[in-house]
DNA sequence: CCGCTGTTGCGCACACCGTACGCACACTCG
DNA sequence: CGAGTGTGCGTACGGTGTGCGCAACAGCGG
């Protein structure tokens, strides 16, 4: 051990450490581990990274957050208070709803790591941004005259839709920005080995020989259409 | 160390540890991961725990599989072989679906910790069990006079609705199972706090004070709900 | 002004993790 | 009887989350 390391040896070799604010708060903590989450993915995050971030040590997040599946569920709420939702001005329910859904799988697709966290938070919808997106999202389907029973219901089945399309598509982006290249190289790459995998499966390999198309517009054409279709089914309810 | 713990000090001490087959296959180590997963969980599996399982050392595994990340691939592929895909005699394409979709929510909710993995897991769809799964599915599709491409875009969609239901579904039994309680008791005791937090929000603040159903019937029916939806929806795009 | 009390940050330590590396063995083939 | 090959394992490294107890201060009553 270096002479020079030991502890405090005299008054103003003593640093001094007392800042006006309290050094750490929840919502700064929150917000770092956003940024590190959104940079690095969710494999990078350790609580003693995140308190290198912030000048800290790692156990001094303790203080202010449980551990670190509470800091995930934060954060987590924080992504979804970023969805947007439109207000009924000038619109119908289903171009708001649509507007909505394209914004919460744009939110998703921002963070893809939150895939990979989804599954794990339960009681997501305690958290005040959450409520507050369900609330507003509740206030659409009533909008088009959905009963407020079967607004909840409308609203769980498009949120499931949304979340089911994100985490497949949050799963591919990520091994996919693992391996560096961009996704229509990926694609261009696979598909020989795609096409040669299909053989015994002919349905399958009837769409993989099939013309290709730009990789990037056809996932978000395929979520359109799924979307188009839950609403669909949701008009056939109202009178 | 204890003397009697040193290396075989002569022939006889020595353990023959020949075995007629390969202690170890990619089979065994699949299987016994599957069974750990189920009975303990997500955060309960590492290579050392699931080789100490199979008689044998931690790094052993390595010589089957390339990584964890890897062998979750694989248990993954294991899971949805599970998923049961009826044939089409004297059903009609939306009985089958709807069958289908249940059994694949049957399977993702008996294997709770999936909910975890599948955002991390990409080009799960490589896996023979999901190629085969998604084949089938095609076939039920196709057999409603859907069109190839239309039958893998309702295809993905069915899909998509399921896994969105199941994340959510599953990460709140996951919750539910740490804390020991019975999914009834949870939502019970959960109720005071639920209306008092929901004070600001009108709608959920009605939702949260109507009539309490039961809890497991309740997540049931919702998921029946939107999956009628879903095929509606799907319904309108035919002749 | 002094001392007390409560809050905050931090260093240390523990148990555990994934896995790279290289050795020891038993079997197969020449 | 070698040589080669595949398989299991022991050791080690650099990480992880987090419990625990101490040190430094802020705000306070006296």
């Amino acid at each position: 051990m270096p002479v020079e390391e030991q502890p405090a040896m005299s008054v103003w070799t003593r640093p001094q450490r007392r800042r006006d604010q309290p050094a750490l708060s929840r919502a700064q903590i929150v917000a770092e581990a956003l940024r590190l989450l959104d940079s690095e993915g969710i494999e990078a995050l350790s609580m003693r990274k995140l308190g290198a971030r912030l000048d800290a040590g790692a156990t001094s997040l303790y203080r202010h957050v449980a551990n670190k599946d509470e800091l995930l569920e934060l954060v987590v709420d924080e992504v979804y208070g970023q969805i947007e939702v439109p207000d009924t001005w000038g619109r119908t329910w289903r171009q708001a709803v649509t507007a909505c859904a394209e914004s919460a799988r744009a939110v998703l697709l921002r963070h893809a790591w939150i895939a990979s966290v989804l599954g794990q938070v339960g009681l997501a919808y305690l958290g005040p941004n959450v409520m507050r997106l369900n609330e507003r999202m509740l206030t659409l389907f009533e909008a088009g005259k959905f009963s407020p029973a079967e607004a909840d219901r409308a609203l769980a089945t498009v949120m499931a839709y949304v979340i089911g399309t994100a985490t497949t598509e949050a799963a591919w982006l990520t091994t996919l920005s693992r391996s560096g290249r961009s996704e229509q190289e990926w694609v261009d790459g696979l598909r020989p080995a795609l096409i040669e995998a299909t053989k015994p499966y002919p349905r399958l390999h009837a769409l993989a020989t099939a013309e290709p198309e730009e990789a990037e517009r056809s996932r978000g054409d395929g979520f359109r259409y799924g979307l188009d279709r839950v609403l669909d089914g949701l008009q056939t309810r109202l009178p």
